[in-house]
DNA sequence: TGCTTCAAAGTGTGATCTCGGTTCAGCTAA
DNA sequence: TTAGCTGAACCGAGATCACACTTTGAAGCA
């Protein structure tokens, strides 16, 4: 195991032990923010003991946590020894994913519209500035981290506890892919005509408008990832 | 702990120890078809060490299945002490499943129709059939075991796994409720009424009435689903 | 009779240990 | 030089134990 493919870790740190929240949970969102922000590659394995150590803790919590999101979608079993890794997701997971987020995020985005108050707004609208200055500086981390800000405060205002859990999986699916969709050619031009498009509609109240938004957001995403999927394998 | 709330496990025994699987995922495998088949009641406690008992394992394996079927949504974690038990839904939550199977199933049965081999809609004959045997009789068990089957051979024809799993998380959220739901009036009737029009649909390979049968029976399933939840609070 | 108290039983959580298996570097022998 | 072997290191899986906490029910008191 060579120390370069463990750059994933070196972002994260001792768990900083809060009250009211066992150790496991704390373990699981913190890995699961670090795979929809794209800390890890495609194919990185995680070992439970290397992670325990990492984490601060015994195997135990860690165990339950991996388990957790192997249940999610966000790590898969590799090989004969069961060592847990982020997916290599080919053509047709990709594709399977992208209907499922044009299908959930769609009907989520036309919901959204009549939960949607002024002080939402303005966050959102906020999300957009920040992500169109960290497309002008080239800051991958610090658009990710907007766009997702961005999206999810829409899929908020639907008020579906569960539809945001589901929405949120499949982030968690394609997030480690999404660090290298962004190096695509004018992928930020074209996602930022999306999000421009959405907070038009927000404004509007329009929510065909707004569904249209984010479905053509996803489908382009989509076609940067398939071309990302395509380096992926090059350089495997 | 009364005796009369662990009738669930009456129906499960230990585990037939198959190789190639790990004993956790097996436990897994088997709690979740339970509660898909409604073997266990809303709010109905799971004790690891209880279960542990019944499955002849020690509490670990049986940890980390329970720690994934709360994670899937299967069970949630109640009062103080943590107890993990099967979750009591409320309306809204009834809605927001409801309208995301909708989306799902929906989605899933338009793609179904360009899958489907003359096998397959055998079985979902065979399967049709079965469940009018089992309404005819009154049968609930053999009702609910094949209602899941004549919709998943369904689904499963789309040739999506990430959808189909998505699907089979919303089917393992209502479970627990469907038992009550079929004693609905007429429940019987009315769902036969849908599936009957998804067979003459997949015969006729028209992806448009297929979608609109499952709806149909989405929708359906979800009124009497909250008739029932009236009768849950009412005995609670 | 009704209330408080307190101990026993039950709960999940996390740490530690053993086990069988895989992986891989380094050595031996052809 | 290379094919094959070997042993150390590492992996996850599962059992067991200690611990803190909650629940509960019966005893004891007002």
């Amino acid at each position: 195991m060579s120390v370069e493919l463990w750059n994933g870790w070196s972002r994260l740190g001792p768990l900083a032990l809060r009250e009211g929240q066992t150790t496991q949970a704390q373990i699981y969102a913190t890995l699961r923010e670090a795979l929809i922000s794209g800390y890890f590659r495609p194919g990185e394995e995680i070992s439970l003991r290397r992670a325990a150590m990492v984490m601060g803790t015994s195997v135990t919590p860690v165990r339950e946590a991996l388990r957790q999101l192997e249940s999610d979608g966000g790590l898969e079993v590799f090989g004969g020894n069961r060592v847990l890794r982020v997916p290599i997701l080919n053509a047709s997971e990709l594709l399977d994913i992208r209907d499922i987020r044009i299908n959930l995020e769609g009907f989520a985005a036309t919901l959204a519209i009549s939960g949607m108050r002024g002080s939402r707004l303005r966050l959102i609208d906020n999300a957009c500035q920040l992500m169109q200055r960290a497309a002008d500086a080239g800051d991958a981390d610090m658009y990710l981290e907007n766009n997702w800000r961005f999206h999810s405060l829409i899929y908020e205002a639907a008020g579906r506890p569960v539809l945001m859990s589901m929405i949120r999986g499949m982030w968690l699916r394609v997030g480690p892919l999404i660090r290298t969709a962004v190096t695509a050619p004018m992928h930020f031009d074209r996602s930022m005509d999306s999000h421009y498009a959405a907070m038009e509609a927000l404004r509007k109240t329009d929510a065909a408008a707004l569904q249209a938004a984010i479905i053509r957001d996803i489908s382009d995403a989509a076609d940067d990832l398939s071309a990302s999927l395509q380096d992926q394998v090059r350089t495997a």
